[in-house]
RNA sequence: GCGGACGUGGUGGAACCGGUAGACACACAGGACUUAAAAUCCUGAGACGGUAACGUCGUGAGGGUUCGAGUCCCUCCGUCCGCACCA
C-alpha cells in the first residue's frame, strides 16, 4: 500500500497555478446562463489578513465554488476598502505615506489571500483609494448634489483642543482625546450630508422584501430607522421667566396620552432656549458645557447618570392654564432627535422616573396596568411603560392608551396657541441624515470649491478626479489637506477669482456603499456600466461580519437608491436592493494568556502542561507560569492572535479552511484551537489515504454499472448519495458545519467498505470515492484536485458539475420509529415505511416493554405519527 | 440607558414543521500494530444507581401549553454584540 503523506504546501501552490493559468475563475456576462454574484465584504488593508478574514473568505469560496458546480455563471471578485484612519495614524507614527503604507499592505494581503486558493476573479480587483475608483465617486457626489441628495448643514464634532483636531468617537476615551489626554469639546462645523432620511420609509418598508436576510439584521435596521408616530406639542412659556423672544417651547412626544402625568419639561444643552437661558445664568452655562464634554456618542450620553438644571423658566400645561411645569436642561435629551425638547412623564418612562426621583419632582401614575386596582395601584421607582387604562387624567380617564392618544391628539390639533394649532401629528425617525465630511487626508476628496462670491461651487466634471496631493505632511495633528501650502488654492469655476477647495474628505463608508456595483464593470468609463449591472446585480449572496449589520448595509441600501434616482443605476428586476441574501458570520476567538507581570502573551509564547482542569500554561522564554485567561475575539491588544500565514505554511490552506468550516455554526463565534486544526489536518490525510487505496485497488475506469448490488455495496451507495444530498442542502443553507459532519459520517462508511471485496463493491467504492471528492471540492479545493488526479481523471474538480443523487437511494423501505408510553421513550420499532397506522399501533402494543410499562392497564389513547413516533397513553 | 442576540455532555456542536436529545468532531480511557514512539486502526463513554438487564434524572433557573417541549408562551439569571467620525 502506498503511504505517502499528502504534501499540502507543495500541491496547493501547484493547483493554484493551474487555476490561474486556466483563468477558470474569470467572469464575463453570458445572458444564456443563470448568474450568481457571490461577495464577501472586502477587507481593510490593515497589514496582514487575520483569521476572521480566513473564515469569511472560506465561507464565500464554498458558496462560489458550489454555485459554479451547480451550473451558475459566478462572479466572485475581491478588492480593498483602502481609505481610512489607520493609514494616517501609521503616517504619523512611522513616517510612511498613507498611500505607500496602504499599497504595501495590499500587496502583502493579496499574496496571503492567493495562498488560500480562493476562486476569485482577480482581474476585477478594486482599491477604493485609487483615483480610477474615487473619480467616479466624486461624479456620484456631484450628481447627488444636483438632485438635492447631498447638502450642507452645521453639525457637531468631537474637538481636541490640544491637538487641534477632530476626533472619532473611538478616539475619545472617558471624555478625553486619546493622544493628548485633553478634555474633548464639541464644536459646530459646517459639513456635507446625504439625505438618507428622504429614503427612510422606503428603507424601512423594503426590509420586508429581504426574506433572505437574517431576521435580527432586519430588526436592527428597523429599530435604527426608528419610525414613530407622535405629536409636536407647543407649550406656552410663562413670560415672567422666559428669555426674550421665547414665548413657547415645542416638544416631540409619542405619548400625548400621558400629558396629565407630566411633571417637567427638558431641553438639550444645545437647544436655543438652553443657550438663551445660559447667557444670563453662569451656572447653567457651566452645566451646558459639562454636558457638551460628554462627547457626541449616544451611548455615552444615555448611559450617563440622569442630571439636569432647573432654568427657572416655567411652561404652561396645554390642558390647564393654571398648571405650571419647570423647564430643565437635561443631559439625556438629544438635540438631534425630535425637537431637542421633551416633556417628562415619570410614571411612563424610566429615564423620566430616574430624573424625577433625583430632583423630587411629582410622580403621578396615569396608566393603570391591566388587572390592577386604581385604588391600590402604586409605583415605586419603576415606570410602567406599557398600555392600560387611563387614570388621574381628567377627560381621558377610563380610556385605553390608544384611545387616549387619539383624544389628546384631536384636542391639541383643535386647540390654538397664538394663531396656530397647539399640536400636530408627526411621523418622526430616529434615523439622522448621513454626515460624510471628515477632516482627514486619507479619503476621497469632496469635489467642491468655495468661492467668496458664489459659495460652494461644484468642481466641473472635466476636472475630475480631484486627486489627493502626494506631498502632504503628517508630522502634526489636524487636516493635512487644510495646511497644504498650495493644494487648496484654486480659482472659482464660475468667476475665476481666487477660491479654496473643500479640504474635507468623504467618510469611508461612502467608498464601501457602491464597490459591489463597480465590481460588475471595474474598468467602465462611467461609474456604472448599466448592461453589466443589469446582468450581475443584485448580489446573490453577501457574507460578512455582524458588526456591519446596520451602518454599512443601511448606507449601501440608501446609496444604490440614490444612484438609481440620479440615473446611474437600474436593476433588471423589480427591486432596489443591492444584496438579495445576506449572511453574517461570527467572530474568531482564542484563549488569552498573561505573564506573571500581567503582560499579554502571544499563543506561541506559551506552552502547556497537563490536561483538563490541570492544564497549565508556562511562558516559554522564562519558564515561569503564565495565566490562562478568558476566550475572546482575536485582537492585537490582547495578543491572542494566530497568523494565517503560519497555519497555511504548517498545515496548508485546505486545513485552515476546513477547520474554519467545521464544528461551529457559521453565524456563531468559533474558538481557534491547536487541537482543532490538528484534527482537520488528520482528516485531510485520511481522505488522501482513502483515495490512495481506492486508486490502487480499483485502478482505471469505473466500468459499466453492475445490474444489481449486494447489501454491502448498497450500503455504500446509499451513504454516498445521502451525503451528496445532505451536503448539497447544507451548503445551500450555509450550514457548513453540518456539511462537514455529513462528509465525516460518509467517509467513515466509505473507509470501512475498503476492506470488502466484490465487483459490485468495487464499482460502489469507486463511485463513492468520486462523490467524496466532488463534495469536499468547495471546501478543500486543492486536496480535491490532487485526489481527482490520483483517481485518474485529467479534468479539474473546479469544473466538475455537482451530480444529482439517485432518488431511490435516499429512502429506506424500513423505518425505525420510537415507541413512547406516556411521553417517555420505552422502545423502538422497525417497520415497513408504508405500514398503516393500525399496523404500527398493533405492533407497538405487542412490544414487551410497552406491555410492562402499561402494567396490564388498557391504553387510553394511542397517537401514531407515521414514520416518526408512537405514543401510548395509558 | 436603548436596541439585538445567545445559553444542550469534559469541549465545539447536531436534532427538518412540537416527535428516539447528544449525530459528527475534539479531548479522554482501554486495546491492536511497533524494539519504542509517532502515525494509523478497533472499542468505550451524558450524570447517578446497578455485575447486568434495566431504572431514575437530564438541553441556564422557575412556571405554563401539549399525548409529547432543546424546539412554543411567561418570568428570572448569565454571557456577548451594536449605538451614527473604527472598519
Amino acid at each position: 500500500m502506498a503511504n505517502e503523506r499528502y504534501n499540502a504546501a507543495e500541491r496547493e501552490k501547484y493547483w493554484q497555478s493551474v487555476w490561474e493559468k486556466g483563468e477558470i475563475f474569470r467572469a464575463s456576462e453570458d445572458p444564456s446562463r443563470p448568474k450568481s454574484y457571490v461577495l464577501e465584504m472586502f477587507p481593510y488593508p490593515s497589514g496582514r489578513i487575520h483569521m476572521g478574514h480566513v473564515r469569511n473568505y472560506a465561507m464565500g469560496d464554498v458558496v462560489a465554488r458550489y454555485k459554479r458546480a451547480r451550473g451558475f455563471n459566478v462572479l466572485h471578485p475581491m478588492g480593498w476598502d483602502a481609505f481610512g484612519m489607520p493609514a494616517e495614524n501609521a503616517a504619523m507614527e512611522r513616517k510612511v505615506h498613507p498611500g505607500a503604507w496602504t499599497y504595501a499592505n495590499i500587496d502583502t494581503m493579496r499574496g496571503q489571500l492567493k495562498s488560500m486558493g480562493l476562486s476569485l476573479d482577480w482581474s476585477r480587483e478594486i482599491a477604493t483609494c485609487s483615483p480610477s475608483y474615487y473619480k467616479h465617486q466624486q461624479k456620484l457626489f456631484l450628481d447627488f448634489l444636483k438632485k438635492g441628495i447631498a447638502y450642507r448643514k452645521s453639525s457637531k464634532v468631537n474637538w481636541d483642543p490640544v491637538d487641534q483636531t477632530v476626533l472619532a468617537n473611538e478616539q475619545v476615551i472617558d471624555g478625553r482625546g486619546w493622544r493628548s489626554g485633553a478634555l474633548v469639546e464639541q464644536r459646530e462645523l459646517t459639513q456635507w450630508f446625504f439625505k438618507i432620511t428622504d429614503y427612510a420609509d422606503e428603507l424601512l418598508s423594503d426590509l420586508d422584501t429581504l426574506v433572505n436576510w437574517p431576521e435580527k439584521v432586519r430588526l436592527m435596521q428597523a429599530n435604527w430607522i426608528g419610525r414613530s408616530e407622535g405629536m409636536l406639542v407647543r407649550w406656552a412659556l410663562d413670560k415672567k421667566a422666559a428669555p426674550k423672544d421665547f414665548s413657547e417651547l415645542e416638544v416631540y412626544t409619542t405619548r400625548p396620552d400621558t400629558l396629565f402625568g407630566a411633571s417637567f419639561l427638558a431641553v438639550a444643552a444645545d437647544h436655543p432656549l438652553a443657550k438663551a437661558a445660559a447667557e444670563r445664568d453662569p451656572k447653567l452655562a457651566a452645566f451646558c458645557d459639562e454636558c457638551r464634554r460628554m462627547g457626541t456618542s449616544v451611548a455615552d450620553i444615555e448611559a450617563a447618570e440622569k442630571r439636569g438644571y432647573d432654568t427657572g423658566i416655567r411652561a404652561i400645561h396645554p390642558f390647564d392654564d393654571s398648571w405650571e411645569l419647570p423647564v430643565y436642561v437635561a443631559n439625556f435629551v438629544l438635540m438631534d432627535y425630535g425637537t431637542g425638547a421633551i416633556f417628562g412623564c415619570p410614571s411612563g418612562d424610566q429615564r423620566d422616573m430616574d430624573f424625577a426621583r433625583r430632583y423630587n419632582l411629582p410622580v403621578v401614575p396615569v396608566i393603570l396596568p391591566p388587572g390592577e386596582n386604581a385604588e391600590t395601584f402604586q409605583l415605586t421607582d419603576k415606570a410602567y411603560v406599557d398600555d392600560g387604562t387611563m387614570i388621574n387624567s381628567r377627560f381621558l380617564d377610563g380610556l385605553s392608551t390608544s384611545a387616549a392618544f387619539e383624544e389628546a391628539a384631536n384636542r391639541l390639533e383643535k386647540q390654538s396657541l397664538g394663531s396656530r394649532p397647539q399640536g400636530a401629528r408627526k411621523v418622526n425617525y430616529r434615523l439622522r441624515d448621513w454626515g460624510i465630511s471628515r477632516q482627514r487626508y486619507w479619503g476621497c476628496p469632496i469635489p467642491i470649491i468655495h468661492c467668496k462670491t458664489h459659495g460652494p461651487v461644484p468642481v466641473p466634471e472635466k476636472d475630475l478626479p480631484i486627486e489627493l496631493p502626494e506631498d502632504a505632511t503628517f508630522d502634526k495633528p489636524g487636516n493635512p489637506l487644510d495646511r497644504h501650502p498650495t493644494w487648496k488654492h484654486v480659482n472659482c469655476p464660475i468667476c475665476g477669482e481666487p477660491a479654496v477647495r473643500e479640504t474635507d474628505t468623504m467618510d469611508t463608508f461612502v467608498d464601501s456603499s457602491w464597490y459591489f456595483v463597480r465590481f460588475t464593470a471595474p474598468e467602465a468609463q462611467t461609474p456604472v456600466d448599466l448592461n453589466a449591472a443589469h446582468y450581475w446585480l443584485p448580489v446573490d449572496q453577501y457574507i460578512g461580519g455582524i458588526e456591519h449589520a446596520i451602518l454599512h448595509l443601511l448606507y449601501s441600501r440608501f446609496f444604490v437608491r440614490a444612484m438609481c434616482d440620479t440615473g446611474h443605476l437600474s436593476f433588471a428586476t423589480n427591486t432596489r436592493e443591492p444584496f438579495a441574501a445576506l449572511f453574517t458570520q461570527g467572530m474568531v476567538t482564542h484563549e488569552t494568556y498573561k505573564s506573571e507581570d500581567g503582560l499579554w502573551l502571544l499563543p506561541n509564547e506559551v506552552r502547556f502542561e497537563g490536561e483538563g482542569a490541570n492544564r497549565k500554561a508556562v511562558e516559554v522564554s522564562s519558564g515561569r507560569p503564565a495565566v490562562i485567561g478568558s476566550i475572546e475575539k482575536m485582537s492585537k491588544s490582547k495578543k491572542n492572535l494566530v497568523d494565517p500565514d503560519d497555519i497555511i505554511a504548517h498545515y496548508g490552506a485546505d486545513c485552515a479552511r476546513w477547520f474554519m468550516l467545521s464544528d461551529s455554526p457559521p453565524e456563531r463565534d468559533v474558538i481557534w484551537t491547536e487541537a482543532g486544526v490538528a484534527g482537520a489536518g488528520r482528516f485531510i490525510q485520511r481522505v488522501w489515504r482513502i483515495v490512495e487505496e481506492i486508486a490502487e485497488a480499483y485502478p482505471g475506469e469505473k466500468g459499466p454499472k453492475p445490474g444489481s448490488f449486494g447489501p454491502e455495496a448498497l450500503e455504500v451507495r446509499k451513504a454516498a448519495h445521502r451525503a451528496l444530498d445532505a451536503v448539497g442542502r447544507a451548503i445551500e443553507a450555509l450550514r457548513f458545519n453540518v456539511a462537514v459532519a455529513n462528509i465525516h459520517e460518509f467517509s467513515n462508511v466509505l473507509q470501512s467498505a475498503l476492506s470488502k471485496r466484490g465487483p459490485d463493491i468495487a464499482w460502489a467504492v469507486r463511485e463513492a470515492g468520486d462523490l467524496l471528492i466532488v463534495m469536499i471540492g468547495p471546501m478543500m479545493p486543492h486536496l480535491a484536485e490532487e485526489c481527482w488526479a490520483r483517481l485518474g481523471y485529467n479534468t479539474l474538480v473546479a469544473n466538475e458539475p455537482w451530480p444529482a443523487p439517485e432518488p431511490e437511494l435516499l429512502v429506506d423501505d424500513q423505518v425505525t420509529i420510537a415507541v413512547q408510553v406516556n411521553g417517555k421513550r420505552r422502545d423502538e420499532l422497525v417497520i415497513s415505511r408504508s405500514a398503516k397506522s393500525e399496523e404500527v399501533e398493533a405492533a407497538a402494543l405487542q412490544l414487551g416493554s410497552v406491555v410492562r410499562a402499561l402494567d396490564g392497564r388498557p391504553p387510553k389513547k394511542v397517537i401514531v405519527v407515521p414514520q416518526r413516533i408512537v405514543n401510548v397513553v395509558g
